[in-house]
DNA sequence: CTTATCACG
DNA sequence: ACGTACGTGATAAGG
């Protein structure tokens, strides 16, 4: 078996991965999309050919680079994106690091590179493979070269391949004729002009009959369409001169060492901590662990297993100033903390023998109790998760890494320890959590070897401790430190007393809503089959999209890349003509109540008969808390059915909800923020804002705004928080979008200020690369750089909605401490249990009525002195129903 | 493990 | 021309 090359051209497949993918950044805001794309084609392919030589050409002057589908299609000149041109060292870098050969030279493009060596290594005996993005290749094809062409189809990408007689059977000529073919018919993408009035049809036809240019034009009074013949005859210069340019130059003077292109072992360490680097998460995989890795140089890490050991830790954590902890625990189940005394002096203290779970974490609670430290700061990864497994509520000093790298970059997934020491650290790479346990359980690991689960342990107490002093600098740096220490720190407190009261659900009026869904839908799935002629899964999408638009043949066609869309939008649009329809809108309806509410929620109540939800603080992009397992931030309450859910949340026997809610946060914010008169003045005089709009925008008098006009200067007023585009004022309002584009015009002209206010915000975020909010919260936006005009629309919205959003955000957590802090402070049995955004929900008891609704009042109000007053809506009831 | 859908502010 | 409203989370399908 002869030996085989496989020659890359470089700048030509990392364009097709850059347009062929989403455009991938890794949470520093690193474009890498491009690079990672790049990769999985190589390792594809190299995976297929398995070739003994490897190398990859570059051009030297990446600008003159282009797409050519694009330009071919425009037929204009764009230079590469930004987010492209910054990847090409990144790729270089790359393969420099996994030992790929890199081939450039000045004066030569990379095409003729690869054409130099395609032929040398032909005549060296070798079979060549090509891989190329460019179609130009194919005139290197022959029996032994093969060119590959990847193409991306909706995300799927599927690789062409031509050798010599692939070519001949594609275009009907061999692959040097490929140039005489161009020489004819031009290639605007390539700047070669070819001869005028001849296109693909015409010059195939020539080259397939006469071979070549040359020949064509010695037999010039053969050639068949006159208006070809002639224009032969005429530019028959510009056709050789075209010939010229479009011939790879198959002999340029490239040095080339065979030895150095021999293909090794690519997943090496350099490359290993540049995925790392880049977060290629799924690509660490493939390197092999001992070869790859670096020698993680584990820290020294102590165990104590012993009682007294054990105390004198905890004594000695007592009396410094700062102490990092990591809590090990899952499920309920503790196996074991971790106690960072200084950077060299960090144990690990297992469950075991007599140090047991409960004396463990009664340890933790006095190390946190405000009585017992004078000067001590506990600093944690993620200190609610602890206070999970600690009682009280009196607690001290502490500092938050996972919520001090939330303020600093809110856009992140997670905020684990090692991608913090990666970034507050100096770059210092600590073995992941999954490096250290895999994909297994904490019980699993600790079941098989309790090392892996140590070295987290000391890790995540360790760099909680290392890495406080470099996040609070950041944040001083940022302004962001008010808003870290005075709503976001003691915001852990209140939303951990949240967390452990929960709320009470009867799960018996839950299981009979739930059954009285169940008959109900059951009908209506029987009618569903029989107007469809057939049973199938009402639930799959793609069912119903085949038997819908397929089998009953209703209009409204494609819309989704894998069939059609079935979502409410659409069929309500077909609902008045279709009964099929409206059953279907109702089924979904009810069993979205029946799987999601009633069947889910009943599945979370725990052994006290009360719902714990988890109040995430480190998830939302615009400072806004979010809910989880389960989410009790969408209770259904806009229609009657799915608002009967909320009568099955109700308060402890004496007990009764309190429900208060801020009137219009967001408009009041913006009315604020921007410091428009005509806004300030009429919430001032407590008017009816939709109305007001409706009757400055449509110019009507203000007590004769009809229904319709205020529907839709409500929607405006939504638009504007949402970062207005008359597309989506268009979509929402059923109307034509030059009318929504009317509207917001004259929204502008009523209100100026605003117009001018959120011009700004779009201005400070393209300049500084963030928006704020009035508490200086922050919020990136990488989008507003991005040269994708999709992208960047995005990015012009979010810096007009988010510090609206996230100012409100702010001032209902400022709110939710001084509520939690009052009633705490007061002695009152009363408690905070939810948030949905703009509404708080207090579990009250009976005799404290008055004295919680004058605090609610009081707090909710004063969280923030704004322009105009914030007004709150209070009602008082027996369950959540009654109380919204 | 992603996609479509739908619940909330 | 581009083809979207902002921010979330849960469920069921179907690779």
């Amino acid at each position: 078996m002869s030996e085989k090359i496989l020659l890359i051209d470089g700048h030509s497949i990392l364009n097709r991965a850059f347009y062929g993918l989403p455009d991938l950044t890794n949470s520093e805001g690193k474009h890498t999309g491009a690079v990672y794309g790049f990769l999985n084609i190589l390792f594809r392919i190299l995976e297929e050919e398995k070739p003994q030589y490897l190398t990859v050409a570059f051009d030297l002057h990446a600008p003159t680079f282009r797409h050519k589908m694009y330009e071919a299609y425009k037929g204009t000149r764009k230079p590469m994106p930004e987010e492209l041109r910054e990847q090409v060292p990144l790729i270089q870098e790359m393969l420099t690091a996994m030992g790929v050969k890199i081939v450039t030279m000045e004066g030569y493009e990379a095409d003729d590179i690869l054409g130099t060596l395609a032929g040398r290594s032909e005549k060296k005996g070798m079979d060549v493979t090509i891989l190329s993005g460019d179609r130009d290749l194919l005139q290197l094809a022959t029996e032994k070269v093969m060119i590959r062409l990847p193409r991306t189809v909706r995300g799927k990408t599927t690789i062409e391949d031509f050798h010599a007689e692939q070519v001949l059977e594609k275009y009907q000529v061999t692959p040097p004729q490929i140039v005489d073919l161009k020489a004819l018919m031009g290639d605007s993408a390539d700047n070669i002009p070819g001869i005028p009035g001849v296109g693909e049809k015409t010059a195939t036809k020539i080259i397939a009959e006469y071979g070549s240019v040359e020949n064509a034009h010695e037999h010039l009074e053969e050639i068949k369409p006159n208006r070809a013949k002639e224009s032969l005859r005429e530019h028959y210069d510009l056709a050789q001169l075209s010939k010229a340019l479009a011939a790879i130059n198959t002999d340029s003077p490239v040095e080339f060492d065979y030895e150095q292109a021999k293909l090794g072992n690519l997943y090496t360490q350099g490359a290993f901590l540049l995925c790392k680097r880049l977060e290629f998460k799924n690509l660490l995989g493939r390197f092999d662990s001992e070869n790859a890795q670096p020698q993680q140089q584990l820290q020294e890490f102590f165990s104590c297993s012993d009682l007294s050991g054990c105390e004198t830790l905890f004594d000695k954590a007592a009396k410094q100033e700062y102490v990092g902890v990591s809590l090990v625990a899952e499920q309920g189940q503790v196996f074991g903390v971790g106690l960072a005394l200084d950077s060299e002096e960090v144990y690990f203290i297992p469950v075991e023998g007599l140090l047991t779970e409960n004396y463990l974490c009664g340890k933790l609670q006095q190390l946190l109790q405000k009585s017992s430290h004078g000067a001590l700061t506990i600093c944690s990864m993620d200190v609610k998760s602890m206070l999970k497994y600690v009682d009280g509520e009196d607690f001290g000093e502490i500092f938050d890494t996972g919520v001090a790298a939330y303020l600093l970059n809110p856009l992140k997934s997670s905020y684990t320890y090692d991608d913090i020491a990666k970034e507050y650290l100096n770059g210092r790479l600590l073995p992941s959590r999954e490096e250290l346990l895999g994909k297994m359980t904490l019980e699993k690991a600790w079941q098989q070897s309790e090392d892996g689960l140590v070295n987290m342990a000391c890790y995540m107490a360790y760099t909680a401790l290392v890495s406080r002093e470099p996040l609070c600098e950041a944040l001083k740096e940022t302004d962001m430190w008010r808003v870290y220490t005075e709503i976001e720190l003691p915001l852990i407190f209140t939303l951990n007393s949240m967390e452990k009261w929960g709320i009470k659900v009867k799960g018996e009026e839950l299981k009979s809503y739930g059954e009285r869904l169940n008959i109900r839908i059951a009908e209506l799935e029987q009618l569903i089959w029989k107007q469809a002629g057939e049973e199938f899964n009402i639930n799959s999408p793609k069912q119903m999209g085949i038997i819908l638009f397929e089998k009953l043949g209703l209009k409204g066609g494609k819309k989704t890349k894998t069939g059609y869309s079935t979502a409410a939008d659409i069929l309500e649009k077909l609902a008045p003509e279709y009964p099929i329809v409206k059953d279907i809108l109702e089924y979904r309806q009810l069993t979205k109540l029946k799987s999601t509410y009633a069947d889910g929620l009943e599945k979370v109540i725990e052994r006290d008969g009360r719902i714990h939800s988890t109040f995430n603080q480190t998830i939302t992009a615009t400072g806004r808390i979010s809910s989880t397992e389960p989410n009790l931030q969408n209770i259904p309450v806009r229609m009657e059915l799915g608002r009967l859910i909320r009568k099955v949340f109700v308060p402890e026997d004496e007990y009764v909800f309190l429900d208060a809610d801020y009137s219009q946060i967001e408009l009041r914010v913006l009315a604020h923020m921007s410091g428009d008169e005509k806004l300030i003045q009429a919430y001032r005089e407590a008017q009816d804002i939709h109305r007001l709009t409706a009757s400055q925008v449509f110019h009507v008098p203000f007590d004769q705004v009809t229904p319709l006009q205020r529907r839709n200067a409500k929607a405006v007023n939504f638009g504007i928080v949402y970062g207005i585009s008359s597309f989506g004022l268009s979509q929402d309002l059923s109307i034509t979008r030059k009318e929504a584009a009317d509207y917001i015009e004259r929204y502008f002209e009523t209100y100026p200020k605003i117009k001018g206010f959120l011009d700004e915000l779009v201005e400070q975020g393209k300049k500084k690369g963030y928006v704020t909010t009035m508490f200086g919260r922050r919020r990136p936006i990488p989008e507003l750089k991005s040269s994708n005009f999709m992208q960047r629309s995005f990015g012009e919205r979010v810096a007009m909605n988010s510090p609206i959003q996230g100012t409100a955000a702010d001032i209902i957590k400022i709110a939710m401490n001084r509520v939690y802090k009052r009633l705490k402070e007061e002695g009152l049995r009363s408690r905070l249990v939810l948030q949905v955004h703009d509404e708080l929900l207090i579990e009250t008891y009976k005799e404290e009525i008055e004295q919680v609704s004058a605090i609610l009042e009081e707090e909710m109000k004063g969280a923030a002195n704004l322009s105009v007053e914030l007004e709150v809506d209070m009602h008082q009831g027996n369950n959540w129903y009654e109380a919204k």
